[in-house]
This record gives C-alpha cells, structure tokens and sequence, in this order.
DNA sequence: AACGCTTGCGCAAGCGTTTACGCGCACGGG
DNA sequence: CCCGTGCGCGTAAACGCTTGCGCAAGCGTT
C-alpha cells in the first residue's frame, strides 16, 4: 500500500507538503501542488484517514444505532441521516441494536472504539446502561424518536396531537366506541400516542373502556393478536386506530381473517404512513411522520452539537401531518382533492422546541 | 480522553500488558489480568481501534455502497449484511452512491479513506470508473445485484427464470398479449428479466410486441408513465408484468387512474414480494427475491476473499420464490394452501455458482 | 549594504496502539 | 550448586499521518 512517504519522494518534496496540498492547510506553490497530484494520480496513492485521524482525534464519521431498519419509518431516517451526513462530509458507520438493551450497550461501544465524532441512537425500552456508557464518556450523542430526557439533544415527531387528531376524527363520524393498538411499553412514542387517545376520548366526552386498548408490541403479530383480542370483546369497537406501520399490517391481517370489512364494518386509522398506504383498499389514512426531516435534523443538532459541546441541549418535535383517505369511512373525494382535506390537517407547522420556542429549521448558528 | 498508558499506569503494568489482556494475544497471569480489567473500568477507558488498526492494517469494518436505501429490498440487503458482518465481528460502513456513476466513485473512495477491509457494492449502470478504482488499489469487493464480469466476487439473485415462470404463468392463463415494465437499461437485472420474458414468449409462441415493453426507469413515477403507454397502444396488454416492486406502485397507480381492476380487466404479476403484497386487493402475485440471503452470501464471500485474497472468484445466484396469489387471476384458495402452489413454485433449490456448480450454503472453508 | 518581511518548504515530534525481543526469576534435573 | 527452560512481563520500534518550529531565499526599504 503506498503511503504519503512514497507520493513525497515521487513528487521530489517532504510529506509535510504533500500533507499539505491534500488538506489545503498551507500555501504551496502551483507547480509543486501539481507535482504532488501527479505524484498521487501515478502511484494510485488514497490518503489513509484511520492515521490521520489518529493525530487529529476526529474521524469525521459519525455513528447510528437504530432497531428494526427493516421499518419503513427507519429506512426514511436512515436516508435522512445518510443525506445530512455526506452534506457535511462525515461518513455513517450503521448499527442495529435489535431492541435488545444488552446488544444497545455493545454496538454503542463497538461505535466508540471506532471513535466516531458523534452517534444518533435511537433508544430501547430499557435505554439507561447505554446512556450511562455514553455520558459518563462523553460521547456528543443526540437521540432520536423515543426520549431520554432533557439533559440530552433528542429529535422525535409530535406523537400525541396527531394521535388525538386521527381519534377525533373518528369521534366525530359518530363512532363511540375507538379501539388502539398500542406499542412496545416503555417507549416515549408508546406513552405520548396513548395520552394523545385518551386527550381525544375527553375532549368528545367518551369513555374510556380499557377492553378497547391493547398492546400490540410495536411489531405486525403482535398487533395481530392485540387485534383479535380487542375485536372479541363483549362491546367490540367501531374504529380501530394503529400506533405504527408495522402494526397496520397486523390489524389488517386480523381483521382480514375475520372478514371484516374496512370500513364499512370498522373504521380505521394508523400512526405512520407509508408509499402503499393509497394503494390499499379502502386508502389508508394516516398520520406521516416527517422521517427523513427528523434523520436530517438528528445530524444537525449532533453538528451544533460537536461545534460547541457546552451548548445547552435541545429537544426538537417535528410535526407531522394527517393523511386524509377513505379507511376512515369518509368518502372518496374527487380527483384533485387528494391528500389532506381542511380542517384536518394542520398548517405545515414548523419545528419546535420543547416549550415551543420556534427554532430555525435551516441552520442554527 | 483516556489511553493504554493511563490504563497501565492505574493497574501498575505495562502498556504491552494491557493490550495483550485486551486481545487476548498471550497468557497473563490472572491477578495481572483483574488489575487490568479493573483499572479500564475504574477508568472508563474504551479502545481505540483507530491506533489499533494502523499498525495491525485492518480496520474489521466492511463498507457498504447500495443505492436507493429507502427501497424495500435493499432494506433486507442491508439486513442480511448487517446480521452477518456483526457476527463475524465486523463494522459497517454505510454509503449511497445514489444510482450516480460520479457519486458512486466517490462514495467507493471515502469507503477506501477509511481503509474498510472489503467493500459489497451494488454497481450502477456504469461501473467501469469505480471497479477500475477498486481493481488498481487491489481492494477486495464483492457486487451485488447486478453483475459486472466474472473476475470478480459476484451475488445475485436469479432473474431469468423467475421472470420466466411469471410470464409462462400469465399465458397459461389464456393471455396472449403481456406487457412489461422494465427497468432501468443497462443494469444486468433488467437485462436479464427482460430476457426471461422473452424467453417466456417464445416458449409459449406468443408473438413479441414491441409496444408491450416500456422501460419503467425502475422506479414508480418511471413506471406510471410506462404503464400508461403501453395500456394505451392500439392494442394493450391483458396481463402486466412489473420488473421491481417500486414499479409495481407506479403500474397500480396508472391502473387505479384509469379505472382498470386487477386481476378483471388486467392481470398483473410482479418482481419483488414485500410484507404488504398479500394485503392490497387482490393480493399480489410476486417472485420473492431472498435480499437478507444475498445480503449474508456477500458478507461471506467477502470474508472468504479476506481470508484468501487468492482464491478464484465466484458468481454466486440464489434462487427465488414465487408467492402465488390473486393478482394474477387465478381464483383464491381456500386457507391453508395459501403461498405457493404445486407445479409453479420451484422447491427451495440451492445457490449455484455460474455453470450450476452447487455450492455449500454455509461455510467454503 | 544591512535589515526585516514574506513566501515556500523541510524536520521531527507526536497520536495510541501492536509486537518482536529480551530479561529476570523460579524450578527441576544433573 | 549450576544450568537449561518456561513463564510472565517490560522496552521500544514501528504504523502513516499532522503540525509547530524554523530555515533559506527573494524582495522592498532605509
């Protein structure tokens, strides 16, 4: 493998310069450049950035450990986050900690012995050991999806009003009786969805009958059985609402196998959209989270973050938006009126922070 | 930022001491070995592996460099190699070249700054630059997907017979005029699917209309538009074929506008199942193609390069599955017989090198 | 002519590991 | 009692780069 010593003495000149004209950190004159490019064009010389980075102590990558890549709403982070990283130079070393809180520790450390600059986690039900790991050295991290608390940078979608939005409107199509399929317990996004359920069963004065909520682990089977279980109670619900995408899939199956018809039969509404969601009979409606803006903004803040570590840290909430379709029971609109009707999708909100002090979505400084 | 030399000092050993307790790289005695465990806990000292790998010249990361992240395939792709490369102890090093020749060189080249041991890379429709830059510095890369001549490590899955079996399907169904949606040109898949529907053609005497293949670009809005010219030839197609699942959106979508119902007034069948396929109406007819095996096989291909830079290379084809369903026009079955039915879905045959060499799925030493 | 400034570059000391040598010690056999 | 042999460990030289320091030459000023 040649190495800077080799491309020096190729070109006629000191490492130090061709160190130089490689990350333009001092004038050098244009005909000695020219020979150190020749020189590197010739030998076929790739500058090793491991040793670099041994002196400069920064590997310009950063780290990403999130479960489930196999999620669409992951995949949309992941591009997100694979965008704003090559923007600004830095590779992506990937991690899947399985949502297993022991693996969690280990593909974090893995992430640190490689010494990235910074890593963007999406957090377990148990995150605490991880958290500990990372603070105790350190390590700029900025958390994604489900929160840590506020003492660390986080980014996540606005879970609960969407939640409450998507139940209200069922409400109101005179449905009295909501079923939800919740997700894994312990979970930020689990925990604000329920409250954004319940927010909604208040404000149109329903009851709350616990035989209409079950969990549905955040995964298809799961959400499958939770489905049927729900579906054979005494007073089975009307509408059925889905905390994410994967457990769609499961309600759908369940009801399917039911012959239950959507949704004439039972109404139905999910957390999460996807590209199929128009493609389904009835349309699907839904509430899209902002995946790749919440990736996009994730590097951001881990980008501020590593320009001054003494910055207070931040917690970002990306609105969503509610996807209007027919799986609701509403009709089909004519063409032309796709997509969100008035009244039910907000306003493209911007960003906000927690306290809701609006933040500049561009580029803080 | 805690070292070896902190860590020694602490247990009152030498630095050579703790890495060999760290690597295991030669007998020391047991209370020697707790002093060093305790001190690196004591001190919360993590490895650093960038140190490590300069002197020992490998990283034990692989990178990573498929396009199109947010398709569904690729997302098991990634799975597959995920699973396999943390098994064996590896990184990953995550890039998208973005289906951009440039960008592809580029990405392949930030791959090599970090010095990954080996690269899997799914080629664009013009690779030349990028495998003359890999072949030159001698890094050793296995390609997926799509092939780029057989002195190098190839996985992929079989794309002529399944596409084959499809379209044979769809004229053992009465169709005469089937019409396709390729993808985008140049990419061995496409060519390869292509070949297999006119294969499909010719063994069933079906005359080749060239109005019934348009090129879908691979992607959905590619496809919409390619779908709608072909339904709107003088004389448009019965069936329809989709070359990936992107494409099958774009042809449901044309469909939908038009008001066309599947499987009544077009039958349709697609390359590329996904989890949704069996819940749109009707369910889809599709040729599954194994992305976490061919996700694995690459890992282990490479690892086997690794290990044997020497070693001749392989071309590796995994078979596909056809997932039988309705979109084809063929009645539901009753429950149980769901998935494949005799006489169309080929047994789980084994991988093959090209020439039909089998190969041990597991380990070739 | 002497001086100082600028421009263009080389020298060499690290960065945090691994690992080839080699050294001291305890032990057993002659 | 001496010597050979393991065993357990330390010393120091790399690995390929960055970067502070400093030198030499060219040039404009006084």
């Amino acid at each position: 493998m040649t190495t800077m010593v080799d491309v020096a003495r190729h070109a006629g000149v000191s490492v130090a310069t061709v160190s130089h004209v490689l990350n333009d950190t001092r004038p050098v004159r244009e005909a000695t450049r020219a020979a150190v490019l020749r020189a590197i064009d010739e030998l076929g010389y790739t500058h090793n950035t491991l040793a670099r980075s041994l002196v400069t102590a920064r590997t310009r990558s950063i780290g990403l450990a999130v479960s489930a890549i196999s999620n669409p709403y992951f995949t949309e982070i992941l591009q997100g986050v694979e965008a704003g990283a090559l923007e600004a130079g830095y590779g992506l070393l990937l991690a899947d900690p399985h949502d297993d809180p022991g693996h969690e520790r280990k593909v974090v450390q893995l992430l640190h012995e490689r010494r990235v600059d910074g890593m963007i986690v999406a957090p377990s039900a148990e995150p605490s050991e991880m958290v500990g790991y990372l603070t105790r050295r350190s390590v700029p991290t900025v958390f994604l999806d489900r929160l840590v608390g506020d003492a660390h940078d986080q980014v996540c979608a606005d879970n609960t009003a969407p939640m409450r939005q998507l139940v209200e409107h069922l409400a109101d199509l005179g449905h009295t009786r909501i079923g939800l399929i919740a997700g894994l317990p312990g979970l930020s996004t689990t925990t604000e969805r329920v409250a954004g359920y319940r927010a909604a069963l208040r404000s149109r004065g329903l009851p709350h009958d616990p035989g209409l909520l079950a969990g549905g682990n955040s995964e298809a089977a799961g959400a499958e059985a939770a489905t049927h279980q729900v579906l054979s109670a005494e007073h089975p619900p009307t509408a059925l609402v889905t905390a994410n995408n994967a457990m769609t899939i499961g309600a759908l199956r369940a009801l399917g196998s039911r012959g239950l018809r959507v949704p004439d039969d039972v109404a139905l509404a999910c957390f999460d959209d996807f590209s199929w969601a128009d493609l389904f009979t009835p349309r699907l409606t839904a509430v899209a989270q902002p995946g790749r803006e919440i990736g996009a903004a994730a590097v951001r803040l881990l980008l501020d973050r590593l320009a001054d570590p003494d910055r207070t840290p931040r917690t970002l909430r990306l609105p969503c938006t509610l996807v209007h379709r027919t799986s609701c029971g509403c009709p089909e609109l004519p063409r032309g009126a796709a997509g969100a009707r008035p009244g039910t999708a907000p306003p493209a909100a911007p960003a906000t922070e927690e306290g809701n002090i609006p933040v500049d979505e561009r580029n803080t400084p």
